[in-house]
DNA sequence: GTTGAGCGTT
C-alpha cells in the first residue's frame, strides 16, 4: 500500500526496524517497498519529513516482522543503488521515543511502563525550533580543502559518467514520478489529489494579475490617493472624460 | 530546481 506511516507506528514491539540511509530526497516508501519487500514481511516503511518544506530528510525505516529477513534484506540491500544513490541498510539504534533498540528491537523495555513510564520524561517530540536549522547545518563546514573537496567532486563525477549509460538525464526520476502520478496529471480532479493533507494554497483560482496589495488603511491611503490622480476617467472639473463633447472648442482646450 | 550527516510519525 501507499499509506505507510499514515497511521502512525502500528506496533513495534514485534517488528525490527531498519534505518536506511544515503537514499534520495526524492525516494518514497513507495519506491523502498518492493526493494525491501523481496526479501521479507515488510510491516511499515516510514520517512521523516521536514516540517516546513515537508521534503525527505534522506533516510527511511524499514520494519520487518522477522529478524532474519530484516537481517538478510540488511544483507542484501546494504549497498545497493536506489534511485542512481547508493542506498546504507543497518538495524535501527534508536526507537521513535529515542529508546535503546537491539537489532532493529527493542531491548530497553520500559518496566513500570503501565500508562506511563517514558512518559515521565518527555524529550522533546520535535527539535528545538531554533536548532531545527541547526540540525542539518551543523556538519557543512568541514574540513574539506578545496583539493579533497575537488577530488570528490571529480570522483563523484566520474562515478555518475559511469552509472548513466548513455544519456541519463536527470529526469529519470520525472519519468517514474510520472509513471506512479500521471493520474494527476491527466486529470486534476480534487479526487484526484494525492491522500497528503499537504495544503498548495487556499486561494485555487486567483485573477493572473492580481495585484496583491495589502488593502490596509493607513500609509496605503496617500498612497491610494496619488494612484487614483493620475486616472483620465475623471476630469480634474469633476466631469468624466469620455463626457467631453467632441463639438468642443479648441479655446476650451487651455484648460 | 538546490543539499548529503544521520536515527522516526498519527
Amino acid at each position: 500500500m501507499s499509506h505507510f506511516g499514515r497511521s502512525g507506528p502500528p506496533d513495534i514491539k514485534d517488528t525490527f526496524s531498519l534505518l536506511v540511509l544515503n537514499i534520495t530526497f526524492r525516494t518514497t516508501a513507495d519506491d523502498l517497498f518492493p526493494f525491501f519487500d523481496k526479501y521479507g514481511k515488510v510491516v511499515d516503511i516510514f520517512i521523516p519529513r521536514d516540517r516546513r518544506t515537508g521534503e525527505s530528510r534522506g533516510f527511511a525505516f524499514v520494519r520487518y516482522k522477522y529478524a532474519d529477513e530484516a537481517q538478510k534484506a540488511v544483507d542484501r540491500l546494504d549497498g545497493r543503488i536506489v534511485d542512481g544513490r547508493e542506498i546504507t541498510v543497518q538495524f535501527a539504534k534508536y526507537g521513535p521515543n529515542a529508546e535503546r533498540i537491539h537489532k532493529g528491537r527493542i531491548v530497553e523495555t520500559f518496566p513500570k511502563s503501565r500508562g506511563r513510564s517514558r512518559s515521565h520524561s518527555p524529550r522533546r517530540r520535535y527539535r528545538d525550533d531554533n536548532r531545527d536549522r541547526d540540525y542539518r547545518r551543523r556538519s557543512r563546514s568541514r574540513s574539506y580543502d578545496r583539493y579533497e573537496s575537488d577530488r570528490y567532486r571529480g570522483r563523484e563525477r566520474d562515478y555518475r559518467r559511469r552509472s548513466r549509460s548513455h544519456s541519463a538525464s536527470p529526469d529519470y526520476r520525472r519519468g517514474r514520478y510520472d509513471d506512479g502520478r500521471r493520474n494527476l496529471s491527466r486529470s486534476r480532479s480534487i479526487d484526484s489529489v494525492s491522500p497528503t493533507r499537504y495544503t498548495p494554497s487556499p486561494k485555487r483560482n486567483f485573477p493572473p494579475r492580481v495585484t496583491p496589495s495589502p488593502p490596509r488603511g493607513g500609509s496605503q491611503d496617500r498612497l491610494s490617493g496619488e494612484e487614483r490622480s493620475p486616472s483620465r476617467s475623471i476630469s480634474p472639473r469633476g466631469r468624466p472624460a469620455g463626457s467631453r463633447s467632441p463639438s468642443l472648442h479648441k479655446s476650451d482646450a487651455d484648460d
